[in-house]
DNA sequence: ATAAGGCTTGGGAGCGCTCCCAAAAGAACA
DNA sequence: TGTTCTTTTGGGAGCGCTCCCAAGCCTTAT
């Protein structure tokens, strides 16, 4: 069934059926209305490979998530994205193509399935590490894409969308400090990864502001994952820290399990902030202070950027950061 | 820059270059190796819709999602599966793409999207309502699909991979029983996924089989959500059951915070058994009973059933059913 | 009645591949 | 040397669309 036999049956050319389907002006509504008749009677779809082949655009977006760590994405993080992407693109009449990268995976060949597949109009990379050259690899073949978080380099020609990192966890930081807190320390997050580095540099910024004692010892690097946070709370109990900024609220679960395991509390003995407020942050007994950042709304607008991008209504470069916002709740302790 | 091109820079035909690019015995090894560098050279990679428009093959499977509920698939159940899916299609040469239905999106609009999408050579349906009336569609037009999750109905044709949802409650409930406890509640999943009806099943079969009492006030209905584990287990407590065996473990998590604040102890007051086994059943205190699935090999087989069915090496209907497996922990309590 | 203008429609060309058949080149044998 | 067979190569046709130009039709004005 094509574009022929609807022509046939309903008596037109295969122009005619062409302009209906693709909702030309240029067709009387006699014949528009018999058309579509047709079409609906036959279940005909139009195929989209050949469409592809002459028009070059396949109305298919692509996302590449790369930091799939472990037993996957066991962080929220990525479903809440995910979803915002592709419901966002399927509003727009874009479908979505997934490529996830795991540990296991080689990265070269995973980097050539991406750049020789030719059926996505564009991407959406997220949580790319500093180290990889799948960007450039893009940029160089002028391909259009966009970046969950900022780049790494070469920032004023990429395009991205990004949330207040640094800003979110000074705000955290500063908090503890208000609350009384001295010996401030921090799990970090993938410090490979642009979210993990700037909020580790927003720490640093705001102990450094508010002159208390920066110490090494005081800074444990995590990665996002909740074993990392219980990994690295055993390890700072020994430094007796006041409290402690930690870059996930994944990896803020896994602290508390190492908290609750020695025998302390949170947050008489060890105050908490964490970072992303996931839907699990008020479940967790003390409730999780926490930076909200616009997850959703970071999915959404990258994929209308993208889409923006590609239908020439935006013009790059497109780059967008969206606000984060201290919650305080129980974690954080209380004004003495 | 096409296969003509690098023909010409090759000093060959478009017919050999061709038949390089597909691995055709048929060309000499000198010729290969000069077309393949000249390839190289131009990071040449053939047009995939002038290929599929030929072919009527993308190498691409589709994969839909139906359960999304609320913000989205916060159950890594779902992150897990899809992992494995796309890894696996990866593996095997397919790109994925992705279909979620929210519970916004219109669900015929949504269908139509799916069935007029022909860029996927097949596709595997997840947790699919038993009001769905996507499989029916697809089957009427011949397309080739894996449920995960065996069928409502139409078993005979229906290509699946489910998992021993019945058999596992079963045992759940029977090692209840074992522990000395006698009066067995439920929390059930959604009924119009066949899981949580199979689980349901499960646990009235073993409930009837051990002569145990059935009473209607010791069945609640849940959806799968951790929030409807806690309020079904917030209504459960005035009924003073024993035990519950809770048809997830993310409902099993939302109950373990109503028992807690309600003052009464995991498994002392009530024992408690899961479903799933997710890799955050052996962070709760008590750590959970539960009985675990194979969700990765689910996705696995899904995607193998589904790649064989379309190169035909596996001639339909391809139906795997998968054990699952009692895992006791604390939660359920200990032989007296 | 004729010309001029706008709508609507039809059909050729071409997108970049694969597939098939036929031609060319090389190998092997008498 | 010619003949036959095998291996390697070339080119036409066609997949199902869109895009463009030209032709046909219907109005309306002169």
């Amino acid at each position: 069934m094509n574009l022929e036999d609807i022509a046939r049956f309903s008596g037109v050319s295969r122009s005619t059926v062409s302009r209906v389907i693709n909702n030309d002006p240029h067709v009387s509504d006699k014949t528009r209305e018999n058309v579509l008749k047709i079409i609906a009677e036959h279940n005909y779809a139009p195929n989209i490979a050949a469409r592809a082949l002459v028009t070059k655009r396949t109305h298919v977006i692509g996302i590449y998530i790369s930091n799939v760590i472990g037993d996957l994405f066991s962080d929220p993080y990525f479903s809440t994205l995910l979803q915002a992407i592709v419901t966002r693109a399927n509003e727009q009449d874009f479908d979505v193509m997934l490529w996830l990268k795991g540990q296991e995976t080689s990265i070269e060949h995973f980097h050539q399935r991406i750049l020789d597949n030719r059926m996505t109009d564009g991407l959406v990379l997220s949580s790319t590490s500093r180290y990889d050259t799948l960007p450039q690899a893009l940029l160089q073949r002028n391909r259009t894409f966009v970046l969950n978080g900022r780049p790494w380099c070469d920032e004023e020609h990429m395009n991205y969308v990004d949330a207040t990192n640094q800003h979110g966890a000074q705000q955290a930081v500063e908090h503890l400090a208000r609350m009384g807190h001295k010996r401030i320390a921090t799990i970090t997050g993938r410090l490979d990864l642009i979210s993990g580095y700037d909020r580790l540099i927003g720490y640093r910024q705001a102990i450094e502001h508010l002159e208390l004692p920066f110490e090494d010892s005081l800074v444990i690097e995590g990665d996002f994952t909740e074993i990392s946070g219980y990994i690295g709370m055993r390890k700072l109990i020994s430094e007796k820290p006041d409290a402690v900024f930690i870059a996930s609220d994944h990896m803020a679960i896994g602290a508390l399990r190492a908290i609750r395991e020695s025998g302390l509390q949170v947050p008489d003995d060890i105050a908490l902030v964490g970072f992303d407020d996931m839907s699990f942050a008020t479940m967790t007994s003390p409730q999780l202070t926490t930076v909200r950042q616009p997850v959703q709304r970071q999915g959404i607008l990258a994929t209308e950027g993208l889409i923006g991008l590609l239908e020439g209504s935006i013009t790059p470069p497109y780059q967008v950061s969206l606000p984060t916002q201290l919650v305080i709740r129980e974690s954080c302790g209380f004004p003495a």
